[in-house]
DNA sequence: GCGGCCCTGACACAAGCCTGTTAGAGTTGT
DNA sequence: ACAACTCTAACAGGCTTGTGTCAGGGCCGC
């Protein structure tokens, strides 16, 4: 009950060209007959569908989704950004201040860097 | 205490054209003064910096890091994509199945289907 | 054993991203 | 009031992404 990559192409609506990028990306990797054919089961048909539909109602690119798929990978990249997006409540600040600040500006600096490097 | 675009950019190491940028991006977003002028206090100083060391430490690019922020904004975006992950262990599938399991990936299908237009 | 699949690798080309640069107009400080 | 800065908007070149297509070589079913 495996199809071979043309027929997952026309069930899927993706080409086999894009069935193969899809692949290097690392999001959908069929299993491979003894002969190194690609073979998609039901699992690899519906991942592919909802991809297809996953793209299309959130206007977002493969490639995002592969950036997504590191994020889940290499969690100390997750860490470091969770860490950056906190650093310090972003919004444009009310930038009037005494001189005194760039020192506490170097210290939460370089605490933040230690954060960053962990 | 708050530095115009060219000095925020000697300091930070960015060039001004890349600091506009990262604004754009909605990554580091300086006050402004009431003729417009750029404001950048400390706290974006800081963002900035760190910024340059996540991007270098962690091969990412900003528009990663903006794809990082669309996340934490549009939640229903993050979740969809959360679903999509666990949608089935994606790992490569022995692909011997009965026929009969066309319909119960037809159920599966829907489920999820339904959990992405949510 | 032959026609029709599949594989990998490569080239190609449009579209988009990143970054610099320039032009025209406004602001600021001395 | 003049030099030196800022703004936005736009064009431009280099690099990356997404996608098709083709070539050379295996695999499969009839």
């Amino acid at each position: 009950m495996a199809l071979t990559i043309n027929e997952a192409a026309t069930t899927t609506g993706w080409s086999p060209r894009m069935l193969r990028y899809v692949e290097q990306l690392g999001l959908v990797e069929p299993a491979r007959s003894s002969a190194g054919y690609r073979l998609y089961g039901p699992a690899q048909l519906q991942r592919l569908r909802s991809l297809r539909a996953l793209l299309e109602t959130h206007g977002v690119e493969l490639g995002d989704v592969g950036f997504a798929l590191r994020l889940r990978r290499e969690n100390e990249l997750a860490s470091a950004l969770d860490g950056w997006f906190d650093e310090i409540p972003t919004g444009p600040e009310p930038p009037d201040l005494p001189a005194a600040d760039e020192r506490w500006l170097a210290f939460e600096q370089d605490k933040h860097q230690h954060l960053l490097n962990l």
